[in-house]
DNA sequence: AATATTAAATTACACGTGTAATCTTTTGAG
DNA sequence: CTCAAAAGATTACACGTGTAATTTAATATT
């Protein structure tokens, strides 16, 4: 019985980030990796641990280092953060979450053509 | 000087909905609106409460009673939480995030016909 | 082998949040 | 005018999170 998918904190994300960039790595390496940060190193590995613990990432023994790699992908990540807003805040529904940001955001012609093309796309596997 | 923009809570943004749904009301009537949710009533009042702090409502005495409406409003808020969405979550694209629903969400017959008619909409206005 | 490094594990601590209980003040009932 | 009821204000408390410092264990060096 152990959790299905790992809920990830907003630091956390940014050490996944790391991971998902490349893996597997070395604590040293994603310490340098999260310099830009400002983060002391002893937060970093305490991010590295709790992911560690939520297994949103596995260790392997390299010589007297761990080599981190994730066991949560950004995929599924990005799928549990967009159901959340989702529900949370759209009650579950797609189209108002568009219409907002056709309202809200600005939309490139580039982002438009996107758009289209993607429905034209889901539209076509849908039939 | 003040907060441009107070951020809610999950369950602060529950007391919102109600208030977004109609105001002003009392804090019975929130109370009444929020059974479903099986919160005590001064789980509720608390909410209440922290939302006058954060200036997310106002509350105007009407005899010995206070009637309570928004400051924030819903568009604001969900803007807030998309945009955060975005960022943290897409690198602040809106286009990915579409695809990644594409791919991920089951898209309903009346989604897509929305979205294709939002798409549109945006498109006439962008020419 | 004893000791110095160093990575990893454990512990710390303040602040926000969910979830209330208690205290205070106001006001209606007698 | 006194007292009880109720609305609101204050206080509480555990847990997650951001942010580390301290302790332990493993390894490299002398």
């Amino acid at each position: 019985m152990n959790d299905a998918t790992p809920s990830i904190t907003d630091a956390e994300s940014q050490v996944m980030a790391v991971l998902w960039d490349q893996a597997p790595r070395s604590s040293e390496e994603i310490v340098a990796a999260l310099a830009g940060t400002g983060w002391h190193e002893k937060t970093i590995r305490t991010l590295l641990n709790r992911l560690l613990g939520k297994q949103a990432v596995a260790a392997d023994r390299d010589g007297r280092r761990y080599l981190y790699r994730p066991l949560l992908s950004r995929e599924q990540w990005q799928s549990q953060e967009s159901r959340s807003l989702l529900d949370r805040v759209f009650g579950g529904r797609v189209a108002p979450l568009l219409a907002h940001f056709s309202r809200h955001e600005k939309l490139s012609d580039k982002d438009i053509a996107e758009l289209r093309a993607l429905i034209d796309a889901i539209d076509r596997k849908a039939r």
